[in-house]
DNA sequence: AATGTTATTCTCATACTGAGATTGTCTCAG
DNA sequence: CTGAGACAATCTCAGTATGAGAATAACATT
């Protein structure tokens, strides 16, 4: 039996039926915060309860193009191509975790500036930005889907220089500094994360330009800069270290 | 309705049907070089060429016991619990990745110390452990894969005591520094990496043993060192900055 | 005009890294 | 048995990076 005669006679149904979805954990900073897109469910199983975006991969669909689908469609967020970053998070597929069927879910974690409120979807209820300090009960394994992706991302922001996907266009070094705070958590001392900056190739390049007027509460005009060409931040800008973690 | 009544009516066939699959990047270090278990698949399709060992998720089966399971069924190796490191590497679910219907992968990595020659299980024809730097033409995208698994250790071996899973249960300084070396392929200073390594908090212990002899072409009787209980490096081993990374 | 805020630049002490050299122990060839 | 070479372990030194604090100056608000 060569190749295609194998094929010819081949009966998909021999294999067990195991559902494949996408979940994206989209994060933005909003109001001074770090938050990420929730959806409320409209529909069983755990209906009412927020979850993240996602759902059933479609057929002919590659895992990157449903996620992006996922998240254009239930959210009314669209024309989101150019200033989203996606990539592949992790997946998980504990038997149970989804009361309907064997579900597999492939996550994906999205970043963005500062988006415009989501309109809910056909199969989302609702769908708003939760501050991921003060997050709902969420639904099916969702939890640890999103603890994962905020992690990735806090991890992500040492050694690439994602946070400029979290900025606008131009961005100064201070709102560079404030998105570091925000998904880190933690304070960072303004003249040394300045020549840090400066100081890794690539990172950033001047515009020439600086902000309109000071800041609103006083200080001088800042200089903008706008991403640079750096895929990969070189020496890494390292998170205060957390003894806990190492051990 | 309720969900318990949602769930009596629901019927899974109502999604398309997709296989998931596990597949396993093996690696360990074996005649001074790294390799990775390949199985050369005896049924189609791609028979004859070799492939990551691997198969489709059993029902009631988590993940990451499908993955073990996998490794121990079609190579033979069994026991493995212990030895060998095993983490989630990426998913794979481009449409036409496997000719017969719809698979979506999940690929697993392992790293374990010089283990035995293999055998060949059930559906394997034959099992070998494959230098990484002369592989064969492998069978679907398992290639992308590979390479994404070898770039993942690479990186762990940085920020992970990874490195002392390649190793024995107790190993000289020279002996770990091997493991980098053969992972990396780089050649690194004798008397930094010394340094380095015993400066980490929590990466090795001593024994208080030395070798019993001396290396074959001489040097004195190394110490010896087991694994310590650091889960992170800090501050981390870096490799060798790799200009064209970071473009 | 005084006060407070903030961007940017410096200083300085400490830590880390890469390159090379030194010391002393061991194996192997003769 | 001896000399040559290999290698573990340690040290030196210069260059670079980091953390903490301070100084300077431009701006906003009162």
């Amino acid at each position: 039996m060569n190749e295609s005669e194998f094929l010819a006679g081949y009966d998909p149904r021999m294999y067990p039926a195991v559902a494949v979805t996408v979940d994206v954990v989209a994060l933005t900073i909003r109001g001074g915060g770090l938050r990420v897109l929730l959806i409320r469910r409209g529909e069983q199983p755990h209906a009412g309860l927020w979850a993240l975006p996602g759902g059933f991969i479609r057929p002919g669909e590659d895992l990157p193009q449903a996620a992006a689908r996922e998240l254009a469609e239930e959210t009314g967020l669209s024309g989101l191509g150019d200033r989203v970053h996606i990539e592949q998070l992790a997946s998980y597929g504990t038997p149970d975790r989804d009361p309907r069927m064997r579900v597999v879910s492939i996550s994906y974690l999205a970043f963005a500036p500062d988006l415009p409120d989501p309109r809910a979807g056909t199969d989302a209820a609702d769908a708003a930005w939760h501050p991921v300090d003060k997050l709902p009960e969420l639904a099916f394994d969702h939890d640890r889907i999103l603890a994962h992706g905020l992690e990735r991302a806090r991890g992500k922001l040492e050694y690439t220089p994602l946070a400029t996907a979290f900025a606008g266009e131009t961005f100064t070094i201070s709102e560079l500094r404030g998105v570091y705070e925000t998904v880190w958590g933690v304070p960072l001392h303004a003249g040394n994360f300045h020549r840090k900056i400066l100081s890794v190739p690539g990172f950033v390049e001047s515009t020439g330009e600086t902000t309109e007027s000071g800041g609103v509460r006083g200080g001088p005009r800042a200089k903008l800069y706008r991403a640079g060409d750096a895929r990969l931040l070189h020496p890494a800008l390292l998170r205060p270290a957390r003894e806990e973690q190492i051990r």
